[in-house]
DNA sequence: TGTTCTATATCGATTATTTCGATTTATAAA
DNA sequence: TTTATAAATCGAAATAATCGATATAGAACA
């Protein structure tokens, strides 16, 4: 049984004529008899009674006839999902992120979800490692992250900004005003950190084990929200990316003095691989935005 | 898009080899390679991502799978209706049958939805003209009547028994004991007759005419079973074929004597055309009855 | 009743497609 | 690196689909 024997043969039944099908068929009606006669030898029935010139649907044939064209109808259904997916009218879109750059994507996926309302996205945060294991595992399709930029055989990483590691305060804050601060001076503010887990941790960690300085024991929160919402009530500060502030207007970014403290915000894809049509759409609006 | 490529393409999907679905679909990883590519031209789109050795699903891929797998289901569940229907677990029979010959038909048809419970019955009365139009029109498989049995190159008329044009009475006439009785004799019985519309009142008046006779004014009745119940109040008597005669036990059937008394009961088919499992179980049924 | 017309079946030849085995290419594992 | 393994590709062979021509058989008509 072939989904062309199935076309031939609802066409047939539908005519009841083998000549007219064939015609509509763009084949010729020796073609079409033969491919029913071979559809019902498979089937080992008779699905038309021949009477001489006369052909007509047999019980057989009229059961099946429903089953064949509905056959038909999912095949035609699968192509046109396809077709949806190629058009952005259906599908899925995984983005990784590490919690520095919620921003961006937040502002991004608002974007596209109003462009392309049909294409379900899915948002997972974790750390740059374990986002690239995704990456190449295919749980996600592309991160945001502060990769640095490299060239890669199977990656393709692309900058989107730079951002600084930068002191946050509120904006009632004496130092609220400053362009930078030096990574002593933090020693003296009441600091709320993120966890250990946070890139943005490891990476101040270093910056002051660099100083040979360490810092007093601080707040420590696991979550950059929470961190934003301390540094609101105007008793905290903490230590960020300039990114990371986000719908926090009293809150104010400053740079810390030192080498190295500018990192690169990049979005990442796998390379290689069929690109999705909404993940082009996607990380382009990322670059319109950045 | 052929069903081939779709039984390919899930199997590929399923194990996520292209060498051991080979296997198992017993074709070359070759063929099954150039099928799948083959299917992809076709929808225009890549269902797989290769990664050298290995290959993953796309999203695509995952979303064409479902439908590619609803598909042949649809298409074996077409060929499971057929099978069913060999088997006789499904189907429709249309019976055709003259009011003569109920009896033979409800009993015949109480074994047959025994043995085949799942194949539905239509009965449909009618005059023996009428029913060989349905039989050349194909609205019933079959027909029981009191046709004469004749060689035809369309139909196949089986003789079942021999039945005779008989007067009805209850056990209580007098006349219940006879072993026959003339047409003469009919003259001086209260008589409830079938209407004009069934051809053994036809019979009947032709038998009649021949003797030059005609019988007074009677009750006629347009529905056998009616006429049964008549008689069997002992107050009137009727005419009809001895087949007729059905659960009613206090009734006797009495033969009329003349020539042509006697009718053939016949069961009729088509021929040339494909014939239903469920007819040929049926007409079994009904030769080992009769 | 025969004649013509028309629709399906069948046949042989042609063309297209599928399949295979061998080879190449790419990558994962050792 | 080398080795092993899996998919892609290629050309040849096998298979299947298609076609045109023709045979066959009801239907329509005189």
């Amino acid at each position: 049984m072939e989904l062309r024997q199935l076309r031939y043969f609802i066409r047939a039944a539908e005519l009841l004529n083998f000549t007219n099908a064939a015609a509509e068929l763009y084949v010729s009606q020796s073609t079409l008899s033969q491919q029913i006669k071979q559809l019902e030898d498979n089937l080992c029935v008779s699905l038309f009674d021949r009477l001489g010139k006369r052909v007509r649907l047999t019980e057989a044939g009229n059961m099946f006839l429903s089953h064949a064209r509905k056959t038909l109808r999912e095949a035609d259904e699968g192509r046109q999902v396809l077709k949806d997916l190629v058009d952005l009218k259906t599908g899925n879109l995984t983005i990784g992120a590490t919690y520095g750059l919620t921003a961006v994507l937040v502002e991004a996926i608002a974007v596209f979800s109003l462009r392309y309302p049909d294409v379900s996205i899915q948002i997972i945060f974790g750390s740059t490692e374990y986002l690239l294991e995704c990456i190449y595992t295919a749980k996600i399709d592309c991160m945001l992250s502060f990769m640095p930029v490299q060239s890669s055989e199977s990656l393709e990483i692309k900058p989107l900004f730079s951002a600084a590691l930068s002191l946050v305060v509120h904006q009632s804050n004496e130092l609220a005003k400053r362009r930078k601060i030096t990574l002593r001076q933090l020693a003296r503010i009441q600091l709320a950190l993120p966890a250990r887990s946070y890139s943005v941790r490891n990476h101040l960690e270093v910056a002051l084990s660099r100083e040979g300085m360490n810092l007093p024991g601080a707040i420590e929160v696991n979550d950059i929200n929470t961190l934003l919402h301390l540094a609101d009530t105007g008793h905290w500060s903490t230590v960020l990316m300039s990114s990371s502030l986000f719908n926090f207007p009293s809150l104010r970014a400053i740079p810390l003095e030192g080498t190295d403290m500018q990192r690169q915000a990049t979005i990442t894809l796998p390379l290689g691989v069929y690109r999705k049509k909404s993940l082009v759409a996607l990380s382009e609006i990322i670059f319109n935005k950045s």
